[in-house]
DNA sequence: TGTTTTCCATACGCTACCGTATGCTTTTCC
DNA sequence: GGAAAAGCATACGGTAGCGTATGGAAAACA
């Protein structure tokens, strides 16, 4: 029973690799497991990620897993985690903008999550969203991320000259209706998508 | 094996009930179960809907479940037809309008939607998204209702004086919004929510 | 009233999970 | 090179869920 003499919870980042830098040893770290479980995550949702079929997808047993890591909810923690971070880099990323810019910064915020390249990545978003609204921390991870993101574009609504109300309620419908988009399946309801996504786009946008 | 005779997978509708319609007596019938199980639904996910959890909430066991229905798959069939009926009918009901009044009742489609009276129903709908998501007869039923829809709402628009183009882009972008809102946690962006709202609406419907 | 049909309970086998215990192999460190 | 630790495999007990088999009670029917 203590033959795990300091098991970490989740594996502390100061845990420098021995020797040189892992020279692509098959050695698991649990930046590995959260990124194969989120990849599980995109495909199957929230309750396709089990722990005996992500370690078949690493290639390894359950043991391996529960070295890792506590439990199953330990994973879920971390992927939460790991996916909030990377959406606040991303979102300061696309909402940077030189001055005078803001409006094409904006159409470009609402292409990248309508695009199919973008397919991953808004399967990653669905799956997160649904799996709030069963779980509180899921929930509030969520929250966190969607006011940044609305304080973010509505910062852009502003510096495109819009009064800060008008420049809220732009924010919540360019989300809104991104997320709403990648909910529905409209592709047979019109033969000109890109016209109609262009035209949604300046409804939102335009002034 | 031969002792259910005409075991029916959906019981017909044309089973006339005995005597008397039914005195309140306990019997269980496809219809009971069905809405026990779009109500789990609602609750749980798709993934929450299990046969003996929802044999419980009717108060007896598998056995009568696997007398009206087949399978899991049978039940989940129905679950389908009857939230497609459902809607179609709802539609129907929310998009018929008088002439002149199209931009009010349009008005009413959102609010509807985004009222928290309608939270089960909404529920419901994104249950049956998630549940697309992973499953092709699901995702078919969807995009018929959201055709469907869209082709209603289009019809106001253009009665409401719009192009067509333009009543097609509109159209989509409501459900979207509304759909999408219902994702978001943004409770906390700002204290005058039904401002925010008001706002969106008049941009979504308004020339 | 006796038989048939309807409806449900109980019991079973099976699979997919979770988490634990324990042992084996490979590194790491001294 | 030997001890210690890291990393993983294997085996186990336990729960939850699906679907089947079968019997029993109640209603319908004749």
């Amino acid at each position: 029973m203590e033959n795990k003499p300091v098991k970490p919870l989740i594996k502390s980042s100061s845990a420098k690799p021995r020797k040189q830098a892992a020279v692509a040893r098959t050695q698991l770290d649990p930046e590995r497991w959260v990124d194969e479980a989120i990849d599980v995550l995109a495909r199957e949702g929230i309750s396709g990620l089990r722990v005996e079929v992500l370690a078949k997808r690493c290639g390894v047993t359950k043991g391996s897993f529960y070295w890792h890591f506590k439990d199953r909810q330990a994973l879920l923690n971390a992927v939460l985690e790991q996916w909030k971070d990377g959406r606040i880099r991303d979102i300061e990323k696309t909402t940077s903008v030189a001055a005078g810019q803001e409006s094409q910064q904006l159409h470009y915020a609402i292409e990248v999550y309508g695009a199919s390249r973008n397919r991953k990545g808004m399967a990653i978003e669905l799956a997160v969203r649904d799996w709030a609204r069963h779980d509180p921390q899921a929930a509030a991870v969520v929250e966190s991320v969607d006011l940044y993101r609305l304080e973010c574009t509505r910062k852009l609504f502003v510096a495109a000259g819009m009064s800060d109300a008008e420049a809220k309620s732009r924010s919540l419908l360019l989300y809104a209706c991104v997320f709403g988009l990648s909910l529905m399946h409209y592709a047979h309801f019109d033969d000109n998508l890109a016209d109609l996504k262009q035209r949604i786009a300046e409804r939102i946008i335009s002034s």
